[in-house]
DNA sequence: TTTTATTAGTGTATAAATTACACTTTTTAA
DNA sequence: TTAAAAAGTGTAATTTATACACTAATAAAA
């Protein structure tokens, strides 16, 4: 790690889940370790809080620091804390998750990172540590999650369309959804932004294109709306 | 503190706000304390994480020795990090909370506490720390989370009533709610089990006393079943 | 230019759930 | 025996959820 042990809460670590969300399926987002120990194994984003620093503070930092990216949400979902999950002294880890949408973010290596990369998480390679069992339960609070926080819409571009936005929630929630009631639904909640502009990536028929409109669901909270899919 | 520092991880510690049902009112289990800082100041129980404890089994023990109580589930639902939180030292605290049915615990005082007692949430004293603030917060997960999983159960005696039973409800999510509907949707939800008992405390017609259905609500559960009130 | 193919977009019927509401019954106390 | 207090109950209207097939709009192919 680029950080003095002197310099951090050396039992305090945070994990990065970041999921994206590419060719209708989720992705999470790995890197290859630089250091001991499993130097060149790639593993979730992850680091130690700094002495004075809030945990917020410490997963945006660690994040940018190993992966490039930074102004994203993250959400603290689970604290791991077997006693040996990490072989040289005892480090509770602190579980954050965010979910990005891919394509707007420029991968870059740090210190502590040899390479980033985008993998399935159909077809994830060998992990250290504990960190398929993060995975896992990162996705297990993620789908429960997304049905009741329009925390979905981080995972597609700023345009999307209505068939984009049904796709994501089957593939999150594992299960077909009938359009015509999907589309209802979320156009009854009216928190989309219908553009003048049609999808035109070589589709027979374009779909018309969406923005999440944040500004009237805050509006829409505070009335006492709740979301829910 | 009971524990040389030496034992445990002194930048994690663990505070629990228990929340119990009485007198048609929600209560919170506070200590006074027997140590520095804030010695005679009534707060919440906590402690530090000893170095091979896990969060789980810290939390139920630091909880037993501050107050007597155990065999409850805690849950953890919130990390309180700010930098100066704790004046000594740099100190993150695992908030956990749970509900109990106060009667049904036995209190007493350990090395960390000289006095054990609850206390209406509409009645707090002064707090030391920022344990006002945990108990907010543990009071705003609770309300959410009491709509989604049945702990509020938890709070009743193992025999309720459903008048009971609705009171706690209006209780938590603080508003009134049509006891017509309220009986239908419960009882639709095949959760309770109807005991061949009345409720016999000076009622001029006794309700009837219901347990709550633990097996078939796990049952249920497997089978896709969502609890939701 | 016309035809074909592919996908988006739409409407209707039924069932289920939610909401609002007042009176009857059952017990104990007076 | 009567009064009081609370539990228990049913109905109607509205809203939401679920299931379903055809039409329309575009680009590609002929």
């Amino acid at each position: 790690m680029s950080h003095k042990l002197k310099e951090v809460l050396k039992n305090i670590s945070i994990d990065c889940v970041i999921f994206g969300f590419n060719n209708n399926e989720l992705e999470v987002l790995l890197i290859k370790r630089a250091v001991n120990p499993y130097k060149d194994y790639w593993a979730l984003p992850g680091g130690f809080i700094k002495k004075n620093e809030l945990v917020k503070e410490a997963a945006d930092r660690i994040l940018f620091e190993t992966t490039g990216i930074n102004n994203i949400f993250l959400e603290e979902f689970e604290i791991f804390d077997s006693v040996d999950r990490f072989p040289l002294w005892r480090v509770l880890t602190l579980g954050h998750y965010a979910l990005i949408s891919p394509n707007l973010y420029h991968l870059s290596t740090g210190s502590d990172s040899l390479e980033v990369k985008w993998f399935s998480i159909n077809e994830l390679p060998d992990l250290p540590f504990d960190h398929l069992h993060i995975i896992n339960t990162a996705l297990m609070k993620l789908r429960n999650r997304v049905r009741y926080k329009p925390i979905g819409f981080e995972l597609l571009p700023a345009k999307f369309t209505l068939p984009q936005l049904q796709k994501l929630y089957e593939v999150i929630l594992g299960k077909e959804l009938d359009k015509r009631n999907f589309r209802k639904k979320i156009m009854k909640m009216k928190l989309l932004k219908m553009l003048n502009e049609k999808d035109k990536n070589n589709i027979k028929r374009p779909a018309l294109l969406y923005k999440f409109d944040n500004k009237n669901y805050n509006r829409l909270k505070e009335k006492g709306f709740v979301f829910e899919i």
